[in-house]
DNA sequence: ACATCCTGCTTGTCTGACAATCGGACCGCC
DNA sequence: GGCGGTCCGATTGTCAGACAAGCAGGATGT
């Protein structure tokens, strides 16, 4: 005890893994390695910080997971933008985890898809008009299939993101989007004037947006969430019940490509 | 193009670590296992998935970083539920990373916060009220300190988001609010008149709160924010541009304890 | 009964190794 | 010269085994 090692605190117990994490975190927000630049490789790395591959390894993982870190084809890794896709789904994993109810689902999409639509209305390009008149067109095709349908009307949705131009909105919406859609499934499947609904307010919408219409845009987008919701109810639910465990997937899961 | 090696799909094998992490992930999710249970010890996971224990520590390492998992006080394994500032900050990176602009980040601002002020005006409780109350008085005590003020303004809206109860609202607002603070500070540090007006409108939106007015509160958190924009405008800077990197901080930085 | 010590268990880190894969150089053949 | 095939080095994914430190809980001495 008389012994000067004994009264010194605590100086951090970070791991090490973290602390490398942090490091390069830091270089990659400050801007001094660019997306797209690649890092070093594995053993520079160890090479820069003095600890172990194997603590470089975790510390990468981090990061990587994260998103601010991928590795290209030849598994070297390079500073990547985070994916917004993936951030959402974890989202809407945060929230069907704290058992949030579809009332505050319903709430906020509503806000968020009328207002991301209004900003679409003053900026659609005529691209993505046009993409957004294929997707219809290609709903109606595929009618009879709820599944198809269920997912074309999430890519609509989606698609009304992209045409606001307003990357905050958008990702503000996505996870609404990924929850409500599952939903949007079972409803088509069991209520059969649903398909022809919702072509139909895709339809007005469009329209809306092509006349640059903001207030007719507001209101087909209300009127086709509250379909969604008058819809869900006439299934039985109730809104006041936390969102289904179900509908949530992993974030490795998503792998599909576009066909 | 003949050639029948067209249409294969991406062969991918996914390496072991991230099968652990999305096993684990897939327990988790399906609520096999509860948030707050106890996950086994690195050595009974090694076992039972047959796997060197450094894969299975770069797997955990994913779904710790992602908030699945915890460690507690006896650094043993547990699940726990991803916790939303933790989230937010990841959206914020994610926005300043993709170079997002000071206009999309006002725009959806401004409908998220008189969305969630709406609501907020319905259902507040009284606890949360008081707590809003003594939040402006502090913001008058320390009014000299524009440091002190910004930080009580972000905590004034976040508790707002929490008066609305509810959690995807607040969620999808979060990230606005971590994008605007660090810019209030810099706009109060430069304008004089910001403070007393900030206060203002503070105890504008609290008063509608207090009556419930909806419309009130919405006038009030639209002029609040148009007050930002001004300040913003007023030190030269362009909404156009996009939002400093200055401003966002690593995940991992957050550790400066209560003093 | 209480304080103390010892003994595992668990995590964080390190050492060293090997297989698979990818990029690139090199070589032989048309 | 262009082409395909082969070899080599670099890099990653995975493994086996080891050790120090922190913590829990039981054994021990008083």
């Amino acid at each position: 005890m008389t012994d000067a090692t004994e009264g010194f605190p605590r100086i951090s117990s970070t791991p090490a893994y973290k602390l490398v994490a942090e490091a390069i975190e830091r270089q990659i927000l400050s801007g001094r390695i660019r997306p797209g630049q690649p890092i070093g490789t594995e053993a520079a790395l160890v090479k820069q910080f003095g600890v172990n591959r194997s603590t470089v390894r975790e510390g990468i993982r981090l990061l990587e997971h994260g998103g601010l870190i991928r590795r290209d084809s030849n598994r070297r890794l390079s500073v990547g933008l985070p994916h917004y896709g993936r951030l959402a789904t974890r989202m809407s994993r945060a929230l069907v985890l704290s058992e949030v109810t579809f009332r505050e689902l319903y709430e906020a999409a509503m806000v968020l898809q009328t207002a991301t639509a209004e900003a679409a209305a003053e900026r659609a390009t005529p691209e993505i008009l046009a993409e957004l008149e294929a997707n219809i067109a290609m709903t109606q095709h595929v009618s009879d299939d709820p599944a198809a349908v269920t997912e074309l009307d999430a890519e609509f949705h989606t698609l009304i993101g992209k045409a606001s131009q307003n990357r905050v909105l958008q990702l503000a919406r996505e996870p609404t989007n990924l929850l409500i859609f599952p939903t949007t499934g079972l409803i088509l499947r069991k209520i059969k004037e649903g398909t022809p609904r919702l072509i139909e307010a895709h339809r007005m919408i469009l329209d809306a947006l092509q006349r640059r219409d903001k207030d007719a845009c507001r209101t087909w987008v209300r009127r086709h969430l509250n379909d969604w919701r008058r819809g869900f109810e006439r299934t039985g639910k109730d809104l006041n019940q936390p969102i289904d465990r179900i509908y949530v997937q992993g974030e490795h899961s998503a792998d599909a490509g576009a066909a």
